[in-house]
DNA sequence: ATGCCTTGCTTAGCAAGA
């Protein structure tokens, strides 16, 4: 059983490499971020076509959220968190199946933030607040439950290429790392974090600068998973290939593999 | 220090991302 996120920067843009990627790694999930369509302009039937049954929760330009099932559809599926009011297509959740017993998953796009004093920070805490709350929630109705998404949180230092050049600014604030140790206090595992992993593995890297060919990138796509999954996992890997596509999305997949 | 790219929306220059 596989499961993974990925921030494609427009499926418009990038449809056809989701579906190279999903030929070559036919995972049995997967969570989408940054659609940047509204529903009537999402490509239902191409990813049908590919095999997978798709949930979906877009907007106009911005945002826009999607998870992708292999096999039956994904149940009980909710948009956004439920209680807050939210005028952006950041979640969507539902219940994906799997050998052992269904698999509740919840894909996020967090909010960025932009910089820690801007309005958007402020919103980006009150966001991160809710869905403490509603993952919180799910755990207790779906003990087999990942968190995945682009976070836009770096967790630690060395989760980032610079820490020092890149200190106290957004994704390394105290304040945002400190959600993210909440959304781990629920009883909730880093997958990654699971396994020895070389140093400076990233999950994102600027367009600019040839940030990537110069690995200059952060760890700020994360898989989370609950107790009652973590003994299964066997294993958590980002895909870097696709980074190195024409046209690439700024983030690259990161990867769940479950046992059986 | 700033912008460096990329995208969408709209048609040229922003806003936003991270």
């Amino acid at each position: 059983m596989k499961l993974a996120t990925w921030n494609v920067n427009s499926l418009a843009v990038r449809l056809p490499q989701v579906l190279d990627w999903l030929a070559a790694n036919p995972v049995d999930c997967l969570v989408l971020q940054e659609t940047k369509l509204t529903d009537d302009k999402f490509p239902q039937a191409e990813i049908e076509a590919a095999g997978y049954n798709v949930a979906f929760h877009g907007q106009k330009t911005y945002n826009g959220v999607a998870l992708l099932s292999r096999g039956a559809p994904a149940q009980d599926v909710v948009k956004n968190i439920p209680g807050f009011d939210d005028d952006m297509a950041r979640v969507i959740t539902g219940t994906v199946a799997c050998a052992g017993g269904g698999i509740r998953v919840i894909g996020g796009y967090f909010p960025n933030g932009q910089a820690p004093d801007s309005d958007k920070f402020v919103y980006k805490m009150r966001w991160l607040d809710a869905l403490r709350a509603w993952v919180a929630d799910e755990l207790q109705r779906h003990p087999r439950l990942v968190l995945m998404g682009d976070f836009n949180i770096a967790p630690e230092d060395r989760d980032v290429h610079d820490p020092v050049l890149l200190a106290g600014t957004i994704h390394l604030t105290p304040e945002e790392r400190a959600h993210f140790q909440g959304l781990i206090d629920l009883g909730l595992f880093d997958a990654f974090r699971l396994f020895d992993q070389p140093a400076k593995l990233f999950s994102w890297w600027d367009y600019r600068m040839l940030a990537f060919r110069k690995n200059q990138g952060m760890r700020i796509d994360h898989i989370l998973v609950s107790q009652a999954l973590k003994r299964h996992v066997e294993a958590c890997h980002i895909d870097k290939l696709p980074r190195k596509n024409e046209r690439p999305s700024d983030h690259a997949p990161v990867v769940l593999t479950l046992a059986e």
